[in-house]
DNA sequence: CCGCATGATGTAATCGTTTGCAAACCTACC
DNA sequence: GGTAGGTTTGCAAACGATTACATCATGCGG
């Protein structure tokens, strides 16, 4: 690092060899013999030599690296499935590049930008609401995964079953002993959001209700709609006794604005949430809510995403990831 | 896209001129003549050319992408700091690289490997407790710069005054009536931790009081620390009537614990928290902080990394953010 | 002892750009 | 018309690795 880098060259140099046998030594050392690996390490010690990556990707026809992007990067519940992300590649040598969807220029380019670039040997989207229009039956570009959402066409993702996660959610209320049933949803026209909107309408038709119109609250799974929300739950009349919320960050919000307007939760009003985001657990009170593994959906979509690299494929089987309703306190019997 | 990808090499052809030609109306179209400027466009539109991004790194002798050193990517208080600095390095043609140095197999060496990989043009630490080995009077590598933390070096660094927002908490404290003001720590040897501590020190000798031992509870700046801080609050015979913490997730931790325990804040306890991250104002009750601009964080820390590699230096000045006390429901008057 | 398979190494082309240098061109002024 | 000065352009050499192909021993069976 003193004067000037130093190079696969000088490695060869030093080591009495030819620069292809330097980079055999260092990326398929069963082909040179064991005498001349020696050299070459050592030589490789001597200088504290490090391969180009740059020089490599360029030659191997790849970049190294994955972009992820996220609807919102400030929303906790994507950070833990980056994380989980974040340490597959990097142990496959691949970096993760993040980019927040939200904040972008123009979002609706950018996908077609990171898909065309050829920035990335790979895509994971965290928001399926991006324009779909180049992703359908390419023959060519980088491959795509999705996590958490999906499209319709055929793209591999990892998911939960969102109708099922509804459909515990009701059915805990339900035996908990609620009849009048409300939804924070969330943003319209989102997957998840109809997923999980169908789910709560099914299960109460399986037992013989059904969700009414002016219960069903419009979010878009932030903190503020779920406050929101909870202004609109206050101003009714005839309020329902139990909120199941299509994020815990809304049933956050939801059940602050309600305690804060005097009324408490589960007393008022019993409330569930989905994800189980960390804080949910230490919320007064505690909140029930439908756990997504976050760790686990970033991990098997990079998992996914590797074997599709490897085997130049555009597709793969999706996966679907179970889920586990987590009850705590903030549901209990209607007054 | 169909059968090859296309180069510089065929624009040239079909716009009848040189590659360098080509290569130059793509990076400097000043120095092309514009009739000529307006055949490679024309060709670069026909055959929906895009630059290979690997090549020209490797040319310019740089990577492209800055990669962030984060101590736990799932921690919501890093997400917003990214998110900052992934828009000001996009809006430069860098990519944001993520790196969780938690869940990395040997931390003590990723710090080491980025630094001398080549993978990255920059290097942006959120977490001061690598070994710092590496980073003193370098005379080559990547520049580096610190955000939120710091370290004894004269590496450029982002920071708060910590010992001023303690001392503003403390002081928010004592202004409205208490006198037995204890503190939860952030993790022993963190920057953030000593300053805060000293800051909560000398505020309280000032104001001619002392913080007691038995006051002074360990946590790690996660949820779990501020519930167990609660458990030995709970135990103590004699309570401080306010707790200032390190930060709002112990805040939080602790809120919850107490409250679960059948006490109520304020009522029991006053708290107030630091960061001011975006569920606080959501808690029952709203949680009072003192509050970090992260996403401005992340973006002077950005636009302090781009000028460093712009200018070619490893040193440039470090930069204060100011904070503010944002006051809730958590703080009331003792008993 | 010859021929051939096997394994280790070297030579040189290649990946797709950028850029130093020199040539070509143009303008304008004497 | 010649020349100086300024633009535009092209040629070809980098950038630092990988890898197809050629080369050269070596060993072994016949």
């Amino acid at each position: 690092m003193n004067g000037k880098a130093i190079g696969i060259k000088d490695i060869a140099r030093l080591a009495g060899v030819s620069t292809a046998t330097v980079s055999r030594t260092l990326s398929q050392p069963g082909m040179v013999s064991t005498s001349t690996r020696d050299a070459v390490m050592q030589a490789v010690r001597a200088t504290g030599y490090r391969v180009n990556h740059t020089a490599r990707n360029l030659r191997r026809q790849r970049t190294g690296s994955i972009v992820a992007l996220v609807p919102r990067l400030a929303n906790p519940f994507f950070s833990q499935i980056l994380s989980g992300m974040a340490g597959v590649f990097s142990a496959a040598g691949y970096g993760l590049l993040v980019a927040d969807t939200e904040v972008a220029p123009d979002p609706a380019r950018q996908l077609s930008h990171y898909i065309h670039s050829g920035i990335a040997d790979g895509l994971v989207l965290l928001d399926a609401r991006l324009p779909r229009g180049d992703l359908c039956n390419r023959v060519a570009g980088p491959p795509v995964v999705l996590a958490c959402e999906w499209m319709d066409d055929d793209l591999p993702s990892i998911t939960v079953d969102n109708v099922e996660g509804a459909a515990v959610a009701v059915r805990h209320f339900w035996q908990t002993g609620h009849r009048r049933i409300g939804h924070i949803t969330g943003p319209a026209g989102n997957v998840l959001t109809e997923s999980r909107l169908h789910g709560v309408r099914a299960t109460l038709a399986t037992l013989g209700s059904a969700l009414r119109d002016d219960w069903t609250f419009p979010g878009d799974f932030g903190l503020e709609s779920g406050a929101r929300a909870a202004a609109e739950w206050l101003a009714l009349k005839d309020r329902p006794t139990a909120v199941f919320c299509s994020s815990d960050e809304m049933a956050c919000g939801f059940i602050g604005a309600v305690q804060r307007a005097g009324l408490r939760v589960p007393d008022a009003v019993s409330v569930i949430g989905f994800d189980d985001i960390e804080v949910s657990a230490h919320l007064t009170p505690g909140l029930t809510s439908v756990r997504q593994p976050r760790t686990r959906i970033g991990r098997e979509a990079g998992e996914v995403m590797l074997s599709m690299i490897a085997a130049q494929s555009l597709t793969a089987p999706s996966r679907r990831i179970p889920l586990e309703l987590i009850r705590r306190a903030s549901v209990a019997p209607p007054p």
